[in-house]
DNA sequence: AACTATTTATAAGA
DNA sequence: TTCTTATAAATAGTT
């Protein structure tokens, strides 16, 4: 942009690079925060230099967390510009479980004691509440869905119970009626008739 | 950046501002996709517009969980920009409690009325949402202690009921006894016993 | 890191 | 929206 236009390639001279790259850098990230403001727009920022450096900007309030949180979510992509959009509904899956291995397995050595303090970045402190969050909210859901699973089937049981007895009562009635005419027949024949079942009958009935 | 200079805070004019966002939007996007040919960088950028539309651009592949799983996984390094980074210390529970205190005072004053809008900071707020997070778990086992109680009244319940069955049960097999006796002492005089209901007596016992 | 000659981005206007 | 254009910004090459 200056002194020469440039190609649109990777530079080849290392040490160019390297000064384009924080040049640039800079530019980009100043860019951004500039959208930002003018636009009233939330914008992230990740650049990752050829050696693994990283450099981030985050126009809320610096967290990043929040805006990936937003991104995952709410996948509801525009995506203007970019190059190729795989397919990323069943992908997202994927990481995410990726990533709560990988966190618990960083928490377990954290907590473990091993490396003492500061073992996690407080990015990574942030994931693992997050995580713990939504696993608590999963485990929550289940429970809860187990609950409302056994109050359902007591209270059909309940159901089933009180029809049960009512027949049972029926047939009691039944055989008290039967009972009756027996004894009353009997009574015929030998005037004794046993009555005093017919008192004590319905003490027992259930609520 | 023509034609006259512009002031580093958000365009009040709604037009402009939706004009200068896609402008300013595409030119970021080229500068970033420009960062990472000619330096070899990795550049992600997400972009939310005031009206939550969302704009991206991945270098890698148009694959932004990869990077997003990159930064995850290896956090933060440089963080050249972003603003305050809390204190996250496990400092004094004393400070936290005082704090919260302060914190309910404010909130309810701020339910009350009284005030307008932004009486409160934005720290404020976040304490607040993480207030109003205790005070849900709270409710959650306010509402687990009920289900709870709920289920065992209906186990209780099913045991009653369960009992009083027995008991008719019982009943009923006395009066069966009862009346095999009484139809034997009829088939003495009449030869005619009427056992039918012995063989459906046992069909609607309960489970 | 500073300095410019240029290129690029873009605000305002059409 | 898109194009045009005057001008502000960014930056490649140099010091």
């Amino acid at each position: 942009m200056a002194r020469g236009k440039v190609q649109m390639r990777r530079m080849e001279n290392p040490v160019h690079r390297q000064i384009t790259f924080c040049k640039r850098r800079a530019g980009l990230l100043k860019k951004a925060k500039e959208l930002s403001v003018l636009c009233d727009a939330e914008v992230g920022v990740i650049i990752y230099s050829t050696h693994g450096k990283l450099y981030e900007l985050a126009t809320n309030n610096g967290n990043m967390q929040g805006l990936i949180e937003r991104y995952m979510t709410f996948g509801e992509a525009q995506t203007e510009v970019g190059d190729a959009n795989l397919a990323q509904e069943p992908k997202q899956e994927i990481f995410m479980l990726k990533q709560e291995i990988d966190l618990l397995q960083r928490s377990l050595r954290y907590m473990c004691g091993e490396g003492g303090s500061s073992d996690m970045t407080l990015n990574e402190l942030l994931a693992l509440e997050n995580f713990l969050e939504m696993w608590m909210d999963s485990i929550r859901t289940t429970k809860m869905k187990v609950m409302i699973q056994e109050i359902q089937l007591l209270k059909d049981k309940e159901i089933i119970l009180k029809a049960a007895n009512e027949l049972l009562q029926e047939k009691i009635v039944e055989q008290k009626e039967l009972l009756l005419d027996t004894a009353t027949l009997i009574g015929f024949f030998k005037g004794t008739p046993r009555p005093y079942m017919l008192t004590t009958m319905n003490e027992n009935v259930p609520i």
